[in-house]
DNA sequence: CCTACCGGTTCAGTCAATGAACTGATAGCG
DNA sequence: CGCTATCAGTTCATTGACTGAACCGGTAGG
């Protein structure tokens, strides 16, 4: 029987990569290493999730090349998935949260928000998450989480530049 | 205990549009409502899925108003999925797709292959949807499905136009 | 030598996914 | 009117993944 987490019968490109980043938790561990996140225990920690599902999650996405270890980080084509976390996450602001947004992420360079599409309304152009700098926006988070991870992440930072 | 789908500790919009499009099969049949199924056997018979499954994932999306219902069709919040579908389904073909594009979309107004980020390179701007012309690509399956609707949409359409 | 921390593994219980069978409503046809 | 096909589900036993808690081993510091 086929496993649960792949799509065997579908010819599309959109089931591939889903049988890679459209698992429980995944592409919610790409957006903690695009935070700056960088260690199991901090993972672990911040998203409240079973140590052997990350351990899994984690395993997956280095054997797809998306993450590499010691520590861990996001590959070239781990960063390539920031246009679809990004997106996801204006969808969901858009859509999803009543009073505004919860996170707001700025071109780092001219400190223009970014629009829904990634680009960046003054350079006309979409920046790499490396010159993307994130901070809490004015919405009111479902939960407000106390954790040490939970606080350094609402510092303004830029992405992609570890926590330590 | 928290229902497996959500992701009750997280306070980020990226676990909110989770809880909606993240589960098993959800973007998968997003994807069928672009291509122009709009009849619950046809997306059965397409995606292989247990009609329950299918039953619980359609209830879900038009509960938050992504898709509605006679006949089955993406409203407008879902269109706006479009750029994430598009993203997820290029990224996987130049990752994990072997020998080339497996399914090409073109401006239809223009003729022009959109650009790895959704794009018109002619026009300069990110056509809607319904102005995108979809055909099969030069690359390999790794499956050829047979079925009536999967060869449907082996034939070059436009998006959100019901198959029929 | 002792302790803390990091990155896991193991395990029993629970919950969702699977595939097959069944249900009911509607439409077309002779 | 009865017969058949189609559509959109529901029900159910089984399988398998997720969960939370406990345990394990290596390393660094004091």
């Amino acid at each position: 029987m086929a496993l649960p987490r792949e799509y065997e019968t579908q010819a599309c490109a959109l089931a591939r990569s889903l049988e890679v980043v459209g698992e429980r938790w995944t592409l919610l561990i790409v957006r903690d290493l695009f935070f700056g996140v960088t260690r199991f225990t901090d993972l672990q920690a911040h998203l409240d999730i079973p140590r052997a599902v990350l351990t899994q999650r984690l395993a997956r996405l280095a054997e797809a090349g998306i993450v590499q270890r010691d520590p861990y980080a996001l590959t070239d084509a781990g960063r390539e998935l920031w246009p679809i976390v990004h997106q996801l996450m204006q969808w969901g602001e858009r859509h999803l949260v009543a009073d505004g947004p919860v996170r707001l992420f700025a071109h780092a360079t001219c400190g223009t928000e970014l629009a829904h599409d990634g680009a960046c309304p003054t350079c006309g152009t979409a920046p790499p998450p490396t010159d993307i700098e994130t901070r809490p926006g004015s919405g009111t988070p479902v939960v407000v989480r106390t954790d040490p991870i939970s606080v350094a992440l609402r510092r303004p930072h830029r992405l992609l530049t570890p926590l330590s």
